[in-house]
RNA sequence: GGUGGGUUCGUAUAACGGUUAGUACUCAAGAUUUUCAUUCUUGCAAUAGGGGUUCGAUUCCCCUACCCACUACCA
């Protein structure tokens, strides 16, 4: 019978979700809408030691941000589900409150011979590494071993019973079979096989708290949770073969879940996993979203660098996959679509940070002009200005005024809308807006140095000026509504070459003095932008400051 | 050390066993533009090495090298 599609996120609440992370609840999140099955979160708390206040609900914003959205295990105001419902028939989806149900799985499985009682303590078993390390041998707690160590394998059933009950601290390990060939099977490696007796017993409970390992949790919950799939990091392949093990120790081969191993993002230079480090060290982040830890250390995120969502999970989405064509560009709904494990690459991807750039850049020229100037807006208010609608003038109490002005600091939105219009192809980021477009706003304070050198020449002084009084006659002319770009632009170009006057000096003067570097958009478009008395202004700032 | 996985331009990747080994990012050059940016065009640049199998290997097999992961009462 066919099964509905569900996999799951289990994310360790040990601290920010890194964008590796992240990939791996996209391609999660990817496959079960494409099979239109449930894409779950499960919260993996059983290691007291490492919990991090606040990872949890971060994980869950951050997946939130990016788009990935949980049919299940997370409720609509982003807390994990703790009571059962039709909605999320398998609450609690943290593990450590689940506590209670895996203690039996763990007996059952000592009851049926595939599991024992171990007594060494972790000091005990250290040493006996260390021993052995330092003779160059390599300790492994198995077949090889176990038999002459402390557990209800090796000592007498009334010690054991005796001290199950005496001590708090024993474990339940594992029985790995002795020369037993694993064959698996990965949806995106194939087939792969390992003997077993390179295996240890792993311990799958530990009775000091009550909780279980990952490799007993895991697999109990999943199947518990009727997973269909696991698609997880690379870092597990080496316990695959226990996870199936398991599943057949507890007879559940038939309802087993199909395996992925995704491998792990690299750091852009060298070698290795991509780690925290490397962002602070090339300057990138590695998270999704700001990270401030407990002795107050920040992390930067994507979000606050300023980086659309969708071009961050398009960019982590060609991370590992691609659909099979020259196409880069996806939306979410695209990559539903398009979307195979058989199209996940093996090898570990290095991480590109200026391609992250480039696919932000991509998405904010795709952004409406409207929506860029409803995030710019924040931007310009930090620098002192203000701006205004009329409908959210009338909301300040404000009186609304269609034209800028440059010495109170304030502007109309359609004038900021105009802007954002002209400049957004030179954009990566909104925050990029500024640096490229302040002369719209405040005039110049200062002039480039290279830039005056080269340009602001006496000879060419005397012509820009020239062509300023043309300007300003033209203004004149046509009233407000007459000076725009379109009907100034024809007629200024006339008028300079009509004199055979140098156009590019002429116009990298008047640009000098408008925007205060030889760099910038059109004159016609700045002067139309500025008006005529603003412009007027500057060139008089300009000659004052720079002379003749 | 052991076990498992991996290896195509600098990076991400494409190529039913037959291609001048493609595309994108980066970089460089040129064109366009009143400057800058954009845009367009062009260029640079790869099958880790060695053996097989085959008429033919980037592709299949073996060996070596290198890289990665795992090797906890962590996930």
């Amino acid at each position: 019978m066919e099964r509905r599609t569900r996999v799951r996120f289990a994310p360790s609440p040990t601290g920010p979700l890194h964008m590796g992370g992240v990939r791996t609840a996209l391609y999660n999140y990817l496959y079960a809408k494409q099979k239109g099955g449930d894409f779950i979160i499960r919260i993996e708390d059983t290691d007291s030691q490492r919990f991090v206040p606040g990872a949890e609900a971060y994980i869950i914003e951050a997946l939130n941000w990016c788009g990935i959205i949980p049919d299940e295990g997370v409720d609509e105001n982003g807390k994990v589900v703790e009571v059962a419902s039709d909605k999320h028939p398998h609450a609690p989806y943290r593990q450590s409150q689940r506590k209670p149900i895996y203690r039996k799985y763990a007996e059952e499985l000592v009851q049926k011979g595939y599991a024992y009682y171990a007594f060494d303590t972790a000091e005990e078993l250290g040493k006996i590494r260390a021993e052995m390390e330092a003779n160059k041998q390599t300790f492994i707690y198995n077949y090889s071993t176990r038999g002459s160590l402390r557990n209800s394998l090796s000592l007498p059933a009334e010690e054991v019973a005796r001290l199950l009950e005496e001590r708090s601290d024993w474990t339940i390990r594992f029985k790995m079979p002795e020369d037993r060939t694993v064959k698996m099977d990965d949806l995106i490696r194939g087939h792969v096989e390992v003997n077993t007796s390179t295996l240890d017993d792993k311990v799958l409970w530990k009775r000091a708290d009550e909780l279980p390992t990952y490799h007993l949790a895991n697999i109990v919950d999943d199947h518990l949770m009727e997973i269909t799939e696991v698609i997880r990091g690379e870092e597990w392949l080496p316990s695959l073969p226990l996870h199936y093990l398991l599943y057949e120790a507890f007879g559940w081969q038939e309802t087993m879940p199909r395996f992925a191993h995704l491998s792990l993002l690299l750091k852009p230079d060298g070698k290795g996993k991509l780690s925290k480090r490397d962002g602070d060290r090339l300057g990138f982040p590695v998270f999704p979203l700001k990270w401030v830890n407990a002795e107050g250390e920040v992390s930067r995120g994507y979000r606050e660098d300023g980086y659309f969502p969708e071009a961050f999970v398009n960019m982590l989405a060609m991370l590992g996959w691609n659909p099979g064509d020259d196409r880069e560009l996806f939306t979410m709904d695209e990559l539903i679509q398009a979307f195979s494990l058989e199209r996940v690459v093996m090898h570990g991807a290095k991480f590109n940070p200026e391609k992250a750039k480039w696919y932000n850049k991509e998405y904010l020229r795709k952004k409406s002009d409207h929506e860029l100037t409803k995030l710019f807006k924040p931007v310009l208010k930090q620098h002192g200005l203000t701006v205004h609608c009329p409908k959210c003038a009338e909301k300040c109490g404000v009186e609304y005024r269609p034209e800028p002005d440059f010495a109170t600091g304030y502007f109309p939105k359609a004038y900021v809308q105009k802007v954002v219009s002209l400049i957004k192809e030179r954009a990566t980021f909104v925050a990029d807006f500024w640096d490229i477009a302040s002369y719209l706003f405040v005039a110049p304070k200062e002039y480039v140095e290279k830039d005056v050198a080269k340009f602001w020449k006496s000879e060419n002084v005397e012509l820009a000026l020239q062509v300023a009084e043309f300007i300003k006659d033209f203004a004149d002319k046509c009233g407000k509504d007459g000076f725009t770009k379109e009907t100034l632009e024809g007629p200024l170009e006339e008028y300079i070459r009509g004199n055979e006057w140098p156009m590019g000096k002429v116009m990298n003067c008047l640009r000098l003095a408008l925007v205060g570097a030889s760099s910038g958009l059109g004159i016609a478009d700045i002067v139309t932008l500025l008006g005529r008395d603003e412009f007027a202004s500057r060139i008089d700032a300009a000659v004052a400051n720079l002379g003749k």
